[in-house]
DNA sequence: ACCTGAACACCGTTCAAGT
DNA sequence: ACCTGAACACCGTTCAAGT
């Protein structure tokens, strides 16, 4: 009797379909991208999730730039900014929270790629902005070098995350890889001597190796080389 | 009388439909893409362009990321490598060289983020290698660094391409620019008392204004910072 | 070996119409 | 104001079948 009492409360799904707002469309895009990577994060897929079309997402959401944007910055919460208060170098301190930074793209690797894209605007980046110049100013390193250096920093974590994203999720960097360490093999040294030179030096390291040493040295550019 | 002499010599097209060769599809590529820029170089409008069919393509080119890849190396034909022969200071020549690299991937936005899902490995990037390399060498750089450093260098210069890809072509990353400088202006001194100080600090200087000194800060940096 | 038609399984975004 | 059905204009990739 209960089951079906009135005519207006027709049949519903199980979860009682939640109103839509933005903050529920920005944690559903979360939770789907966790289960299924960013490429399945699209309106469609979106809209399907939350029962509805996807005409309806663009109430609250500009286009799939901006949601993924908002995903991003939600993320970007995972970030551990603790190493910052820490009392070793304040070098390596913004090593350490850049590093934690870099972890949380690479295991969201599609989202490197956004956010080289987007410019992320959201409350954790800002936080994460606040963070690093703090240490900058701290290590003594001048305001209008700092206000540039925070963003390379950040750009070089993030491009680097983007670069070794494919690997995981979308499966095909490998052979590209692969394709420029053969050709870089099997030129001559005729033509071209110093890549001959270096051959596999060029691919040495891990992501991670690298990048901490690309963050040496652009504190230490920061700190010695004046603007202008 | 001419017009339909024999039979098998159907209805053909007027520019005499040419053989698909690998060569004549990336080259038709990359003019589509001159003329109607990246997004719009797909497997299906590159087919209709050659007047076949989109599967007809996967015979010379793997998918659409190597597609991008190789129309990618074909641009980089356009860096103009001279000024490594120049006399100044190497390093002055460094920029110039990573100057020009900077400006074709601007004039061709989307390329740039294409650069950096693909890691390009075409003869046009090898050679860019090369030159680099060989001013490093110049420099004194030592080996080992140079190996890392030049990837660093080409990365920084593809990230700021990429990042401020958007403006022209697909045109919403103003929006988004915007988003962030609202935030920072109206971030409280509070909790934020960096971000506060240098507010517009943050987004001054045009990219070039930015590159130009990166560049020297990674330069320096390079030479400076061992590995390890 | 090379080429193709047709299909499968998707996309983003807009707009007129409803509540 | 918010929500939606339906449409418009596209996608990448595969595969069986042809030449």
């Amino acid at each position: 009797m209960t089951e079906h009492s009135t005519a207006p409360r027709s049949r519903r799904e199980r979860p009682a379909k939640p109103a839509l707002t933005r903050e529920g469309i920005v944690a559903t895009a979360v939770a789907l991208m966790l289960a299924e990577g960013l490429p399945r994060v699209t309106m469609r897929r979106l809209a399907q999730e939350l029962d509805t079309g996807p005409a309806s997402l663009y109430v609250y959401v500009r286009n799939t730039a901006e949601l993924h944007a908002a995903v991003l910055d939600e993320l970007l919460g995972e970030v551990d900014l603790g190493p910052a208060k820490g009392d070793g170098d304040w070098r390596g301190r913004v090593v350490a929270v850049l590093t934690s930074y870099t972890n949380v793209l690479f295991e969201h690797s599609a989202l490197a790629r956004a956010a080289l894209a987007v410019h992320p605007s959201g409350h954790n980046y800002l936080a994460l902005l606040e963070t690093l110049l703090a240490l900058l100013h701290e290590g003594g390193v001048p305001d209008d070098r700092a206000a540039w250096g925070v963003d390379v920093l950040l750009q070089t974590a993030t491009a680097t995350a983007a670069e070794h994203a494919t690997r995981g999720e979308a499966g095909d960097a490998e052979g590209q890889r692969d394709a420029l360490a053969a050709m870089v093999h099997d030129v001559p040294a005729a033509t071209h001597p110093r890549v001959a030179a270096l051959g596999v030096e060029l691919f040495t390291g891990t992501p991670q190796e690298r990048l901490t040493w690309i963050f040496r040295v652009l504190l230490d550019g920061i700190r010695h080389t004046p603007r202008t």
